[in-house]
RNA sequence: GUCCCCAUCGUCUAGCCCGGCCUAGGACAUCGCCCUUUCAAGGCGGUAACGCGGGUUCGAAUCCCACUGGGGACGCCA
């Protein structure tokens, strides 16, 4: 496969029979980069040709999730039940020129023949019964039509990640290439629209591999030219099954909801099955820069949802502040910290969140860790306040709160010098002050350093929640 | 059953194509230490892998062949 190729384009083409999921993902990544990288075009186009099981609901989440991740694609979405016409045309054409057949087995019986065919051991393709008569007994235009494959010879399938892979064609299926309701079906349909789209380079999981040798046979009945190939190896769930509903989060909008950034996400899915040395965080630009099948991996990678958590607190920390902001609001809502519609002093929260960044592995925890900033009151945890508030402290949280009272600039270094007088006074450590001032600011003994809490909380509710402590204590 | 793919630490992987630099490197997780006002973050260190067997070769994680294991496909699903 020497030809030049002007211009790449890929495609992602997705059925709506489901969301968005890790896998799918990865597919659509892997073509995005591939087409952002040579400066070619990526395609979405929606594969709902079994009109039974797609909705147009899936296909809106599908949308949604390719969004989030930042998925842009330059042409569709295309969606296969506009174009029945079409393929509708290259069937007659087939059918026409004797390389493809009406088939009047109903779905029944070829089930139950299968199903025979597998019990006894023997292979469960087609006998092949409509393939050299019966055509002219019915009536025309009834029955399924089927593709009259080649039974001699082989086909090799140059895979840019496989490799040069035969097949002989004995072992391919004549397969049905029009239902008996008139509908296209999927090996047809993917050859017709990557021909008619123009597709270079049809990058897909490997899943898909057996199928490609049927697909190459249907681009040579069309007489067209035959793409490049690159297929993915498959994202296997812990117990080394094919990913699915069983193992949890599979739909990319759940990472979202989870508080996963879409950053980190393709990040992490980048990662499996392609790697850039010993690098592991990678910015887009650079990514779109780096990515090449040559370091593409061959074999089948099991979901590590640890590792993307880590990723995922590496981009929190990495993310301006400014930006954490926006990303972090819906769920504040979600944990009833604010109200819908609530505002909050976008620079307050900003410096909130700087001191809570390196502490949060997703947005539901930096929210939630949001709280005692935000809220009036704080609730005190038992332990915290069992082992912090009690007559040690007292004194000492008294001495603290009166002399708070008399600082006009509350900042981290007054407030510091504040905290160093008393600890200096009675010769004791800074954790004997500074873990009681904590449960009484927080509720809890972990937090971002005191005098980052006790300034963005500010002087008014710092007295206030140092009074509190005191009355607690009684 | 048949066909196809795959095989390095628990996991993601580098190295493999073009054998020697590999007493196999990095990352996550895990364990220990350091830093420290708590929790993190960070730093340092540890445990941990070439599936098995044959070849080829002076020499194999790297090349070849079997085996084993895992995955996928065999639909009027995509």
């Amino acid at each position: 496969m020497s030809r030049r190729i002007l211009m790449v384009r890929v495609r992602f083409a997705p059925s709506p029979t489901g969301h968005l999921h890790i896998g799918g993902a990865r597919t659509a990544l892997f073509n995005w980069l591939y087409a952002r990288n040579n400066g070619g075009k990526f395609i979405l186009r929606i594969e709902d040709t079994d009109t039974t099981r797609s909705t147009d609901e899936y296909i809106e989440a599908i949308i949604e999730g390719m969004k989030w991740l930042n998925l842009d694609w330059d042409e569709g979405p295309f969606r296969q039940t506009d174009r029945f016409d079409i393929y509708r045309s290259y069937i007659d054409r087939l059918v026409d020129e004797g390389k493809a057949y009406r088939c009047y087995c109903t779905a029944e019986e070829l089930e139950q023949r299968r199903h025979e065919a597998l019990e006894q051991g023997r292979s469960p393709k087609y006998d092949g019964r409509c393939r050299e008569s019966g055509q002219e007994a019915r009536s025309k235009g009834q029955g399924a039509v089927r593709f009259r494959m080649p039974q001699e010879g082989q086909v090799i399938v140059n895979d840019m990640i496989k490799g040069s892979v035969a097949f002989d064609n004995n072992q391919l299926d004549d397969l049905i290439i029009m239902r008996s309701d008139g509908t296209p079906t999927y090996n047809f349909v993917v050859v017709v629209d990557d021909v008619d789209m123009k597709i270079t380079h049809v990058i897909r999981g490997d899943d898909h591999l057996n199928n490609t040798p049927k697909q190459i046979h249907i681009y040579k009945a069309l007489g067209y030219e035959i793409p490049e190939f690159a297929h993915l190896p498959m994202i296997l769930g812990s117990d080394k099954a094919r990913l699915s509903k069983r193992h949890g989060a599979t739909s990319v909008m759940a990472y979202k909801d989870m508080g996963y950034l879409s950053d980190a996400l393709v990040n992490y899915l980048v990662r499996l099955g392609w790697a850039y040395g010993d690098q592991e965080i990678f910015a887009r630009e650079e990514l779109v820069k780096c990515f090449s099948f040559e370091n593409a991996g061959k074999s089948s990678a099991i979901l590590n949802p640890e590792k993307l958590l880590w990723l995922n607190s590496q981009y929190i920390m990495k993310t301006p502040a400014e930006e954490l902001v926006e990303f972090v609001k819906p769920f504040l809502v979600i944990e009833g910290i604010i109200s819908e519609g609530q505002d909050l002093d976008r620079i307050w929260l900003g410096k909130a969140i700087t001191t809570l960044q390196e502490r949060a592995k997703t947005l539901v925890e930096l929210a939630k860790s949001l709280r005692y900033y935000i809220a009036e009151d704080i609730e005190y945890d038992e332990k915290a306040k069992a082992k912090f508030l009690n007559e040690k402290s007292r004194d000492l949280l008294v001495e603290l709160q009166n002399s708070l009272a008399t600082l006009s600039d509350f900042s981290h270094t007054e407030t510091e010098k504040v905290f160093k007088a008393i600890t200096e006074k009675h010769n004791i450590k800074l954790g004997n002050l500074a873990q009681p001032v904590r449960v009484a600011m927080t509720g809890g003994t972990e937090s971002p350093g005191i005098f980052e809490v006790l300034e963005i909380v500010g002087k008014e509710k710092t007295i206030k929640r140092l009074e509190k402590a005191i009355e607690a204590i009684g």
